[in-house]
DNA sequence: TCCGAACTGGCAGTTTCTGCCACGCCCCCC
DNA sequence: GGGGGGCGTGGCAGAAACTGCCAGTTCGGA
Protein backbone atom coordinates (compact mmCIF):
# COMPACT_ATOMS: atom_id res chain seq x y z
CA UNK A 1 0.00 0.00 0.00
CA UNK A 2 2.90 2.48 1.10
CA UNK A 3 4.44 1.07 -2.67
CA UNK A 4 1.30 1.96 -4.23
CA UNK A 5 1.23 5.60 -2.55
CA UNK A 6 4.98 5.34 -3.58
CA UNK A 7 3.83 4.90 -7.48
CA UNK A 8 1.07 7.74 -7.02
CA UNK A 9 3.57 10.18 -5.68
CA UNK A 10 5.78 10.01 -8.87
CA UNK A 11 2.48 10.42 -11.15
CA UNK A 12 1.65 13.42 -8.95
CA UNK A 13 5.06 15.14 -9.51
CA UNK A 14 5.31 14.01 -13.21
CA UNK A 15 2.14 16.07 -13.53
CA UNK A 16 2.20 19.09 -11.04
CA UNK A 17 -1.20 18.67 -10.19
CA UNK A 18 -4.13 16.32 -9.09
CA UNK A 19 -5.58 16.69 -12.85
CA UNK A 20 -5.81 13.11 -14.52
CA UNK A 21 -8.19 10.55 -13.84
CA UNK A 22 -8.27 7.83 -11.30
CA UNK A 23 -8.20 5.39 -14.04
CA UNK A 24 -4.49 6.64 -15.07
CA UNK A 25 -3.36 6.63 -11.20
CA UNK A 26 -4.69 3.06 -10.38
CA UNK A 27 -3.24 1.63 -13.46
CA UNK A 28 0.00 3.36 -12.95
CA UNK A 29 0.03 1.77 -9.48
CA UNK A 30 -0.76 -1.70 -11.12
CA UNK A 31 -4.33 -1.69 -9.37
CA UNK A 32 -7.14 -1.96 -10.84
CA UNK A 33 -10.07 1.30 -10.40
CA UNK A 34 -11.90 -0.90 -7.93
CA UNK A 35 -8.92 -1.56 -5.82
CA UNK A 36 -7.88 1.77 -5.70
CA UNK A 37 -11.01 3.25 -4.13
CA UNK A 38 -10.62 0.33 -1.82
CA UNK A 39 -7.58 1.32 -0.40
CA UNK A 40 -7.75 4.92 -0.85
CA UNK A 41 -11.28 6.39 -0.21
CA UNK A 42 -10.85 9.35 -2.19
CA UNK A 43 -8.21 9.75 -4.78
CA UNK A 44 -5.95 12.32 -3.00
CA UNK A 45 -6.01 9.90 0.37
CA UNK A 46 -3.16 7.95 -1.80
CA UNK A 47 -0.88 10.54 -1.03
CA UNK A 48 -0.97 9.81 2.80
CA UNK A 49 0.83 6.70 3.30
CA UNK A 50 3.60 8.18 2.20
CA UNK A 51 3.63 11.45 4.20
CA UNK A 52 2.75 9.50 7.38
CA UNK A 53 5.60 6.97 6.97
CA UNK A 54 8.12 10.34 6.53
CA UNK A 55 5.85 11.55 9.72
CA UNK A 56 6.62 8.04 11.85
CA UNK A 57 9.95 8.19 11.16
CA UNK A 58 10.02 11.13 13.04
CA UNK A 59 8.14 9.92 15.64
CA UNK A 60 10.38 6.72 16.33
CA UNK A 61 13.83 8.71 16.40
CA UNK A 62 12.31 11.19 19.00
CA UNK A 63 11.27 8.07 21.02
CA UNK A 64 15.09 6.35 20.28
CA UNK A 65 16.90 9.79 21.95
CA UNK A 66 17.98 9.14 24.95
CA UNK A 67 15.54 10.45 27.78
CA UNK A 68 17.99 12.86 29.33
CA UNK A 69 18.21 14.39 26.10
CA UNK A 70 15.65 17.77 26.09
CA UNK A 71 12.31 17.43 24.00
CA UNK A 72 12.67 20.35 22.07
CA UNK A 73 16.32 19.10 21.26
CA UNK A 74 15.08 15.51 20.00
CA UNK A 75 12.68 16.85 18.01
CA UNK A 76 15.10 19.51 16.33
CA UNK A 77 17.44 16.83 15.31
CA UNK A 78 15.03 14.54 14.47
CA UNK A 79 13.13 16.76 11.86
CA UNK A 80 16.66 17.87 10.53
CA UNK A 81 17.05 14.56 9.32
CA UNK A 82 14.26 13.88 8.25
CA UNK A 83 14.27 16.72 6.19
CA UNK A 84 17.71 15.73 4.95
CA UNK A 85 16.32 12.18 3.91
CA UNK A 86 13.45 13.64 2.55
CA UNK A 87 15.72 15.57 0.18
CA UNK A 88 17.50 12.81 -1.50
CA UNK A 89 13.77 11.50 -2.18
CA UNK A 90 11.22 13.65 -3.55
CA UNK A 91 9.89 16.00 -0.75
CA UNK A 92 11.91 18.94 -2.11
CA UNK A 93 9.75 18.37 -5.30
CA UNK A 94 6.72 17.34 -3.75
CA UNK A 95 6.39 20.26 -1.28
CA UNK A 96 5.52 23.00 -3.75
CA UNK A 97 2.58 20.52 -5.45
CA UNK A 98 1.27 19.74 -2.16
CA UNK A 99 1.49 23.60 -1.24
CA UNK A 100 0.19 24.75 -4.78
CA UNK A 101 -2.74 22.02 -5.52
CA UNK A 102 -5.55 22.86 -3.63
CA UNK A 103 -6.96 19.34 -3.05
CA UNK A 104 -3.14 17.76 -2.06
CA UNK A 105 -2.64 20.73 0.59
CA UNK A 106 -6.45 19.78 2.14
CA UNK A 107 -5.05 16.40 2.53
CA UNK A 108 -1.61 17.14 4.32
CA UNK A 109 -3.45 19.71 6.02
CA UNK A 110 -5.66 17.03 7.74
CA UNK A 111 -2.23 14.47 7.60
CA UNK A 112 -0.85 16.52 9.88
CA UNK A 113 -3.26 17.41 11.90
CA UNK A 114 -3.95 13.91 12.19
CA UNK A 115 0.07 13.58 13.23
CA UNK A 116 -0.40 15.70 16.05
CA UNK A 117 -2.17 12.87 18.32
CA UNK A 118 1.48 11.06 17.69
CA UNK A 119 3.30 13.76 18.37
CA UNK A 120 0.88 14.37 21.64
CA UNK A 121 1.63 11.09 22.90
CA UNK A 122 5.61 11.35 22.52
CA UNK A 123 5.55 14.77 24.25
CA UNK A 124 3.00 13.05 27.49
CA UNK A 125 6.18 10.26 27.39
CA UNK A 126 8.75 12.93 27.63
CA UNK A 127 7.03 15.00 29.82
CA UNK A 128 5.23 12.57 31.83
CA UNK A 129 2.13 14.33 31.81
CA UNK A 130 -1.16 12.81 30.49
CA UNK A 131 -1.36 12.65 26.37
CA UNK A 132 -4.83 14.68 26.50
CA UNK A 133 -3.59 17.26 28.89
CA UNK A 134 -4.04 20.44 27.04
CA UNK A 135 -0.20 20.80 27.53
CA UNK A 136 0.41 17.94 25.31
CA UNK A 137 -2.27 18.74 22.66
CA UNK A 138 -0.65 22.71 22.62
CA UNK A 139 3.07 21.29 22.30
CA UNK A 140 1.86 18.88 20.07
CA UNK A 141 0.01 21.25 17.99
CA UNK A 142 3.01 23.53 17.93
CA UNK A 143 5.38 21.35 16.77
CA UNK A 144 3.46 19.91 13.94
CA UNK A 145 2.63 24.22 13.13
CA UNK A 146 6.62 24.64 13.11
CA UNK A 147 6.87 21.60 10.34
CA UNK A 148 4.35 23.33 8.31
CA UNK A 149 5.81 26.24 8.15
CA UNK A 150 8.98 25.35 7.42
CA UNK A 151 7.74 23.24 4.86
CA UNK A 152 6.07 26.07 3.46
CA UNK A 153 8.35 28.44 3.87
CA UNK A 154 11.81 26.41 2.33
CA UNK A 155 10.86 26.46 -1.21
CA UNK A 156 10.18 30.20 -1.14
CA UNK A 157 12.04 31.90 -3.55
CA UNK A 158 13.61 34.75 -1.11
CA UNK A 159 14.56 32.34 1.94
CA UNK A 160 17.39 30.81 2.54
CA UNK A 161 17.57 28.88 4.87
CA UNK A 162 16.81 25.00 4.74
CA UNK A 163 13.37 23.19 6.02
CA UNK A 164 15.43 22.13 9.21
CA UNK A 165 16.69 25.71 10.32
CA UNK A 166 13.57 26.76 10.17
CA UNK A 167 12.23 24.19 12.13
CA UNK A 168 14.01 25.18 14.68
CA UNK A 169 13.88 29.16 14.80
CA UNK A 170 10.12 28.54 14.38
CA UNK A 171 10.48 26.70 17.97
CA UNK A 172 13.17 28.92 19.13
CA UNK A 173 10.37 31.26 19.34
CA UNK A 174 7.80 30.25 21.23
CA UNK A 175 9.69 30.15 24.97
CA UNK A 176 10.82 27.05 26.36
CA UNK A 177 8.11 26.59 29.00
CA UNK A 178 5.92 24.28 26.77
CA UNK A 179 8.17 21.51 26.34
CA UNK A 180 9.18 21.48 29.77
CA UNK A 181 8.13 19.35 32.90
CA UNK A 182 6.40 21.00 35.81
CA UNK A 183 3.72 23.89 35.27
CA UNK A 184 0.65 20.92 34.65
CA UNK A 185 -0.55 21.83 37.57
CA UNK A 186 -1.49 25.49 38.40
CA UNK A 187 -4.08 27.33 35.46
CA UNK A 188 -2.05 30.25 33.93
CA UNK A 189 -4.72 32.07 32.86
CA UNK A 190 -7.06 33.27 35.77
CA UNK A 191 -9.38 34.51 33.01
CA UNK A 192 -13.16 34.99 34.31
CA UNK A 193 -14.81 31.53 33.27
CA UNK A 194 -17.67 31.96 32.61
CA UNK A 195 -19.63 28.62 31.69
CA UNK A 196 -21.88 29.16 28.42
CA UNK B 1 -23.21 34.55 -0.99
CA UNK B 2 -23.01 34.50 2.56
CA UNK B 3 -26.32 34.24 3.08
CA UNK B 4 -26.54 30.88 0.96
CA UNK B 5 -23.52 29.47 3.17
CA UNK B 6 -25.72 30.25 5.98
CA UNK B 7 -28.82 28.13 4.66
CA UNK B 8 -26.52 25.26 3.70
CA UNK B 9 -25.12 25.14 7.25
CA UNK B 10 -28.56 24.93 8.48
CA UNK B 11 -28.98 21.95 5.89
CA UNK B 12 -25.44 20.71 7.29
CA UNK B 13 -26.76 20.55 10.74
CA UNK B 14 -29.88 19.06 11.03
CA UNK B 15 -28.56 15.93 8.76
CA UNK B 16 -25.34 16.07 10.63
CA UNK B 17 -23.56 14.74 7.50
CA UNK B 18 -22.28 15.95 4.06
CA UNK B 19 -24.51 12.87 3.27
CA UNK B 20 -26.87 14.38 0.70
CA UNK B 21 -26.76 15.56 -2.84
CA UNK B 22 -25.63 19.00 -4.41
CA UNK B 23 -29.22 19.01 -6.06
CA UNK B 24 -30.65 19.53 -2.09
CA UNK B 25 -28.13 21.54 -1.11
CA UNK B 26 -28.71 24.10 -4.08
CA UNK B 27 -32.49 23.96 -3.92
CA UNK B 28 -32.32 24.87 -0.16
CA UNK B 29 -30.29 27.65 -0.97
CA UNK B 30 -32.61 29.14 -3.36
CA UNK B 31 -30.03 28.60 -6.57
CA UNK B 32 -29.94 26.13 -9.29
CA UNK B 33 -27.53 23.36 -9.13
CA UNK B 34 -24.72 24.93 -11.84
CA UNK B 35 -25.12 28.43 -9.74
CA UNK B 36 -24.08 26.57 -6.51
CA UNK B 37 -20.83 25.19 -8.28
CA UNK B 38 -20.04 29.06 -9.84
CA UNK B 39 -20.26 30.08 -6.08
CA UNK B 40 -18.41 27.17 -4.60
CA UNK B 41 -15.94 25.02 -6.58
CA UNK B 42 -16.40 22.12 -4.16
CA UNK B 43 -19.88 20.51 -2.48
CA UNK B 44 -18.19 21.39 1.06
CA UNK B 45 -16.85 24.94 -0.04
CA UNK B 46 -20.38 25.98 0.95
CA UNK B 47 -19.69 26.40 4.34
CA UNK B 48 -15.93 28.80 3.94
CA UNK B 49 -17.98 31.93 3.99
CA UNK B 50 -19.85 31.54 7.14
CA UNK B 51 -16.59 30.46 9.08
CA UNK B 52 -14.75 33.13 7.20
CA UNK B 53 -17.08 35.78 8.71
CA UNK B 54 -16.47 34.51 12.05
CA UNK B 55 -12.89 35.30 11.81
CA UNK B 56 -13.37 38.36 10.41
CA UNK B 57 -14.98 39.47 13.45
CA UNK B 58 -12.25 38.55 15.40
CA UNK B 59 -9.12 40.36 13.35
CA UNK B 60 -11.75 43.33 13.29
CA UNK B 61 -11.98 43.23 16.67
CA UNK B 62 -8.50 43.44 17.72
CA UNK B 63 -7.48 45.67 15.42
CA UNK B 64 -9.82 47.93 16.93
CA UNK B 65 -8.03 47.24 20.50
CA UNK B 66 -6.31 50.54 21.57
CA UNK B 67 -2.62 50.11 20.11
CA UNK B 68 -1.81 50.17 23.93
CA UNK B 69 -3.32 46.88 24.86
CA UNK B 70 -1.13 43.92 24.70
CA UNK B 71 -1.55 41.61 21.57
CA UNK B 72 -2.29 38.58 23.54
CA UNK B 73 -4.70 40.17 25.81
CA UNK B 74 -6.50 41.73 22.43
CA UNK B 75 -6.61 38.53 20.75
CA UNK B 76 -8.16 36.45 23.70
CA UNK B 77 -10.95 39.37 24.44
CA UNK B 78 -11.76 39.23 20.90
CA UNK B 79 -12.05 34.87 20.53
CA UNK B 80 -13.98 35.23 24.51
CA UNK B 81 -16.68 37.34 22.56
CA UNK B 82 -16.36 35.99 19.40
CA UNK B 83 -17.12 32.61 20.95
CA UNK B 84 -20.03 34.12 22.95
CA UNK B 85 -21.47 35.73 19.94
CA UNK B 86 -21.30 31.94 18.20
CA UNK B 87 -22.65 30.53 20.55
CA UNK B 88 -25.82 31.97 20.47
CA UNK B 89 -25.90 31.41 16.97
CA UNK B 90 -25.12 27.70 15.83
CA UNK B 91 -21.51 27.23 16.52
CA UNK B 92 -21.73 25.15 19.06
CA UNK B 93 -23.71 22.47 17.24
CA UNK B 94 -21.48 23.05 14.38
CA UNK B 95 -18.50 22.12 15.64
CA UNK B 96 -18.91 18.46 16.23
CA UNK B 97 -20.43 18.18 12.65
CA UNK B 98 -16.96 20.17 11.86
CA UNK B 99 -14.35 17.35 13.81
CA UNK B 100 -16.67 14.60 12.86
CA UNK B 101 -17.62 14.63 8.94
CA UNK B 102 -14.32 14.31 7.18
CA UNK B 103 -14.91 16.07 4.31
CA UNK B 104 -16.24 19.25 6.41
CA UNK B 105 -12.94 19.30 9.15
CA UNK B 106 -10.66 19.24 5.51
CA UNK B 107 -12.36 22.58 4.81
CA UNK B 108 -12.51 23.26 8.23
CA UNK B 109 -8.56 23.27 8.39
CA UNK B 110 -8.03 25.22 5.05
CA UNK B 111 -10.00 28.06 5.98
CA UNK B 112 -7.98 28.06 9.16
CA UNK B 113 -4.90 27.83 8.01
CA UNK B 114 -5.70 29.98 5.35
CA UNK B 115 -7.10 32.67 7.62
CA UNK B 116 -3.23 32.38 9.30
CA UNK B 117 -2.50 35.31 6.39
CA UNK B 118 -4.99 37.60 7.74
CA UNK B 119 -3.71 36.91 11.65
CA UNK B 120 0.00 37.31 10.44
CA UNK B 121 -0.71 40.74 8.89
CA UNK B 122 -2.30 42.20 12.39
CA UNK B 123 0.49 40.56 14.15
CA UNK B 124 2.79 42.21 11.91
CA UNK B 125 1.14 45.59 12.55
CA UNK B 126 0.95 45.29 16.14
CA UNK B 127 4.65 44.39 16.33
CA UNK B 128 5.81 46.32 13.60
CA UNK B 129 7.70 43.80 12.09
CA UNK B 130 6.90 42.50 8.67
CA UNK B 131 4.33 40.16 8.06
CA UNK B 132 6.15 37.72 5.90
CA UNK B 133 8.74 37.10 8.81
CA UNK B 134 9.54 34.08 10.39
CA UNK B 135 7.80 35.27 13.87
CA UNK B 136 4.89 37.07 12.60
CA UNK B 137 3.81 33.71 10.47
CA UNK B 138 4.77 31.16 13.25
CA UNK B 139 2.70 33.51 15.80
CA UNK B 140 -0.19 33.58 13.28
CA UNK B 141 0.21 29.75 13.04
CA UNK B 142 0.36 29.40 17.37
CA UNK B 143 -2.56 31.66 17.33
CA UNK B 144 -4.48 29.32 15.14
CA UNK B 145 -3.83 26.35 16.52
CA UNK B 146 -4.94 27.30 19.93
CA UNK B 147 -8.08 28.66 18.35
CA UNK B 148 -8.13 25.49 16.50
CA UNK B 149 -7.53 23.54 19.55
CA UNK B 150 -10.10 25.44 21.60
CA UNK B 151 -12.86 24.30 19.65
CA UNK B 152 -11.90 20.78 19.80
CA UNK B 153 -11.91 20.19 22.79
CA UNK B 154 -14.84 22.71 24.11
CA UNK B 155 -17.49 19.56 22.84
CA UNK B 156 -15.44 16.72 24.55
CA UNK B 157 -17.43 15.56 27.33
CA UNK B 158 -14.95 15.66 29.76
CA UNK B 159 -13.78 19.11 29.04
CA UNK B 160 -15.58 21.64 31.83
CA UNK B 161 -13.92 24.82 30.03
CA UNK B 162 -15.73 26.90 27.63
CA UNK B 163 -13.40 27.65 24.28
CA UNK B 164 -12.60 31.24 25.17
CA UNK B 165 -11.16 30.31 28.54
CA UNK B 166 -9.39 27.03 26.62
CA UNK B 167 -7.66 29.89 24.02
CA UNK B 168 -6.41 31.70 26.85
CA UNK B 169 -4.99 28.47 28.24
CA UNK B 170 -3.54 27.31 25.35
CA UNK B 171 -1.73 30.69 24.46
CA UNK B 172 -0.56 30.99 28.10
CA UNK B 173 1.55 27.99 27.68
CA UNK B 174 3.83 29.19 25.01
CA UNK B 175 4.92 32.20 26.80
CA UNK B 176 5.13 35.64 26.17
CA UNK B 177 8.13 36.05 24.10
CA UNK B 178 6.65 35.17 20.54
CA UNK B 179 3.72 37.78 21.07
CA UNK B 180 6.26 40.77 21.93
CA UNK B 181 8.41 43.46 19.89
CA UNK B 182 12.01 43.41 19.77
CA UNK B 183 13.80 39.65 19.71
CA UNK B 184 12.96 40.08 15.16
CA UNK B 185 16.95 40.71 14.89
CA UNK B 186 19.31 37.92 16.47
CA UNK B 187 18.85 34.59 15.42
CA UNK B 188 17.53 32.09 18.04
CA UNK B 189 19.01 28.83 16.78
CA UNK B 190 22.96 28.29 16.05
CA UNK B 191 22.13 24.85 14.70
CA UNK B 192 24.55 24.21 11.51
CA UNK B 193 22.71 25.96 8.14
CA UNK B 194 23.60 23.21 6.22
CA UNK B 195 22.01 24.96 2.28
CA UNK B 196 20.63 21.89 0.49
C1' DT C 1 -10.45 -32.28 -1.24
C1' DC C 2 -13.39 -29.02 0.30
C1' DC C 3 -14.42 -24.79 2.86
C1' DG C 4 -14.11 -20.16 4.15
C1' DA C 5 -11.72 -15.89 4.60
C1' DA C 6 -9.31 -12.26 2.39
C1' DC C 7 -8.13 -9.87 -1.57
C1' DT C 8 -9.09 -8.44 -6.09
C1' DG C 9 -11.61 -6.95 -10.25
C1' DG C 10 -15.70 -6.16 -13.36
C1' DC C 11 -19.78 -3.99 -14.18
C1' DA C 12 -23.78 -0.81 -13.46
C1' DG C 13 -25.48 2.99 -11.34
C1' DT C 14 -25.32 7.41 -8.66
C1' DT C 15 -23.26 11.74 -7.51
C1' DT C 16 -20.08 15.25 -8.25
C1' DC C 17 -18.25 18.53 -11.16
C1' DT C 18 -17.28 21.05 -15.88
C1' DG C 19 -17.88 23.13 -20.57
C1' DC C 20 -20.80 25.28 -23.41
C1' DC C 21 -24.52 27.84 -24.70
C1' DA C 22 -28.81 30.50 -24.10
C1' DC C 23 -31.74 33.54 -21.70
C1' DG C 24 -33.06 37.68 -19.16
C1' DC C 25 -31.60 41.99 -17.04
C1' DC C 26 -29.48 46.36 -16.62
C1' DC C 27 -26.79 50.13 -18.22
C1' DC C 28 -24.70 52.88 -21.61
C1' DC C 29 -24.40 54.88 -26.02
C1' DC C 30 -26.13 56.14 -30.37
C1' DG D 1 -36.64 54.29 -28.54
C1' DG D 2 -33.61 50.96 -30.30
C1' DG D 3 -29.82 48.46 -30.47
C1' DG D 4 -25.69 46.43 -28.52
C1' DG D 5 -22.55 44.75 -24.83
C1' DG D 6 -21.49 43.06 -20.02
C1' DC D 7 -23.21 40.22 -16.18
C1' DG D 8 -25.55 36.97 -13.43
C1' DT D 9 -28.17 32.91 -13.96
C1' DG D 10 -29.75 28.39 -15.42
C1' DG D 11 -30.25 24.18 -18.62
C1' DC D 12 -28.12 20.40 -20.66
C1' DA D 13 -24.70 17.01 -21.91
C1' DG D 14 -20.90 14.62 -20.66
C1' DA D 15 -16.67 13.44 -18.08
C1' DA D 16 -14.89 12.14 -13.87
C1' DA D 17 -15.38 10.64 -9.11
C1' DC D 18 -17.23 7.35 -6.27
C1' DT D 19 -20.39 3.09 -4.49
C1' DG D 20 -22.90 -1.40 -4.31
C1' DC D 21 -23.02 -5.80 -5.67
C1' DC D 22 -21.35 -9.88 -7.24
C1' DA D 23 -17.90 -13.04 -9.21
C1' DG D 24 -13.22 -14.97 -9.55
C1' DT D 25 -8.69 -16.12 -7.35
C1' DT D 26 -5.60 -17.40 -3.83
C1' DC D 27 -4.31 -19.55 0.24
C1' DG D 28 -4.34 -21.74 4.65
C1' DG D 29 -6.48 -24.99 7.41
C1' DA D 30 -10.04 -28.71 8.59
Amino acid sequence: MLEASRSVIELFLRRRTSAFSVKELAQHAGLAERTFYRYFPRKEDAIRPYIDAWLERIVCEVRAAPPSRPLREAMVAAHATAFAVGSTTQWEALLPVLNETESLRAVWLQVVTDAEAAFAQLVAERLEIPAGSLQARMAAAVLSAAGRLAMERAHLPQEQRDPGALFAESLALVGPGLFEKRRSVRRAAPAPKKRR
